[in-house]
DNA sequence: AACAACGTTTGAAAAAAATCAAACGATAAA
DNA sequence: TTTATCGTTTGATTTTTTTCAAACGTTGTT
């Protein structure tokens, strides 16, 4: 194996812990890693092939994938038999708004205990409070960050498109 | 079963489901309900009675839970034989620290791919560079919303301290 | 010193999740 | 129309995770 491969591997590796991490699927993570490291869309023979697994949760995950909005459909125009994958541009970010959803989550929790809660109960009524304000705060700034990174974004792709230009 | 108790049983199931969502164990989310719901500290049998679960498991998922300051031990005088635990003041605060930590490994990982793979791999090379640049303003605008909230506490404190004051 | 009441550790059992291989259905190619 | 090539679904199998019951060690109590 060449050092390029080594490494190529280990970033793999390192995707699927830290997907693992966050309660997917290791294997979620290895396909992701893949389709960063290629730069042409990749066919699910390709996938199952590399990672060394069957057809059967290749082609699951890859659905998974992509309800998430992490990985993309693209037509191949050479080889319309097969699907080809390719990562979607936004990934971190859409992987971000999964995250967001798991927080509105919570914020409605506290909001559902808050209601129901009998308002005597002041310990427990203090602690909702709190986990309310706090889920809620951290909606706004996770709002601020997604509104900052798409101007960041756009910013870049300014750059990007007029060296293209030259 | 009461309406009330049935309330509390049908929260719990709902922390237990969050958890699982953030890739933990069920019983997690079980055992800090069931400490937000109390008023007072909970000794480990009163908990494994509680969740209907053995000491084993109960036991090792209390560390888990001390380990990432999601709660912690008290001493109550009247009984030292046995250990009491309350929730973390600071719960999700702290929950938001651990993550803090998945998401600087996310850095990391795009830090090592950056200076790892080949400059001329270009389609690569710029999915890296957005990687980094996202997950970097994440840790800023996460850095932001936790001196925001720690302001915010310490203002909601000052006013239930003086509403005791009084 | 002996006993009792704890929490922790451990090996086995149960439950859940991941994986595979094969069958299946759909669609393009022959 | 028949055949070949896909991706998906399915039931069985393997692996991993969770859970339990019992043994164990520690520490306070008698």
């Amino acid at each position: 194996m060449t050092h390029e491969e080594r490494v190529r591997k280990e970033i793999i590796q390192n995707f699927g812990e830290a997907y693992k991490a966050f309660g997917l699927n290791k294997l979620m993570g290895y396909v992701v890693a893949l389709l960063i490291y290629s730069p042409k869309p990749l066919s699910l023979d390709e996938i199952t092939r590399q990672l060394g697994r069957s057809k059967g949760p290749v082609s699951q995950i890859v659905r998974r994938l992509r309800d998430r909005k992490l990985i993309r459909k693209v037509w191949e125009p050479e080889n319309n038999r097969k699907d080809y994958y390719e990562i979607e541009p936004e990934i971190f970010e859409n992987a971000f708004r999964n995250n967001l959803e798991l927080i509105k989550n919570n914020t409605r929790i506290a909001s559902y205990i808050k209601e129901k809660v009998p308002a005597d109960e002041k310990v427990l009524a203090g602690r909702i409070d709190d986990m309310l304000h706090f889920y809620k705060l951290m909606e706004k700034h996770y709002r601020n960050f997604l509104a900052e990174w798409i101007d960041e974004r756009n910013r870049l792709m300014q750059k990007t498109d007029s060296k293209k230009r030259k």
